[in-house]
DNA sequence: TATGAAAATGACAATCATTTTCATTTCTGT
DNA sequence: ACAGAAATGAAAATGATTGTCATTTTCATA
């Protein structure tokens, strides 16, 4: 993690939400950090990298970046003995954003529970 | 819709899953349809109007097409006025079944809804 | 059949995000 | 201080998509 990574995310958790590459650039530019835009491209990648920062696309194709939140788990349940198991859900965090993004929504969460039966069952 | 959208689609069920304009435009004329790149992109704007054809984007940001199909679909909440749209969750279907088949489930199914504070609200 | 307005078409240029190149600058360890 | 490695950023290249505009097609009506 080099020190423009480090200014880029910095800037990405001021702005809060999500911004794309040239919207960070624009900022920190602004802003009077100095900057190139192809160092921005490149930090991005770098954190994406790393997992500190997530990328998705805006509905023109634009991505856009936001850094990390504590991705939180879903449920796999049996509809027959209730067995529970944990299941990883990055695909719907993903989907979650890019939806509400792409509708002009905030302040987003979500829910999602897959059920069927177990092989148990 | 006019004659050139027809032919589109007709190669986009063909094609069967997705496919960039560039993909189709390489398609037809590869198999002697004449066509113009410029008339794909129009043809395919028309059909994502009509709701005819879905569009989303590859992880390069490429926008890639498909035949809507009967694909059930999710919803957008807005926590505030209620207001809800309804959305698109290809890559929810497609998760839960990996994840129900990765541990074993049958007969799966699964809920999936984003809630959030909507424009207007 | 002729005609003219409106829609459709496609070659080409423009746009715009992103990536690549490459010369220069900044680090890092010795 | 010095060499080599990594980082930087300006400018050019790339590639998808959109805009422009002259030409062609469609189609209703005379």
């Amino acid at each position: 993690m080099n020190k423009s990574s480090l200014r880029i995310l910095s800037t990405l958790e001021h702005v809060g939400g999500f911004a794309s590459a040239q919207e960070i650039h624009r900022i920190m530019t602004r802003d009077g950090k100095n900057i190139g835009l192809t160092t921005i491209y490149r930090g991005l990648q770098a954190l994406v990298g790393e997992k500190v920062v997530d990328i998705l696309r805006r509905d023109d194709g634009e991505a856009i970046y936001r850094m990390c939140g504590v991705a939180h788990h879903h449920h796999l349940v049996c509809k027959n003995c209730g067995r529970t198991v944990e299941i990883e859900g990055e695909v719907i965090e993903k989907w979650a954003a890019r939806e509400a993004a792409a509708n002009g929504f905030r302040e987003v969460g979500h829910s999602a529970e897959i059920f069927g039966i177990c092989s148990s069952c």
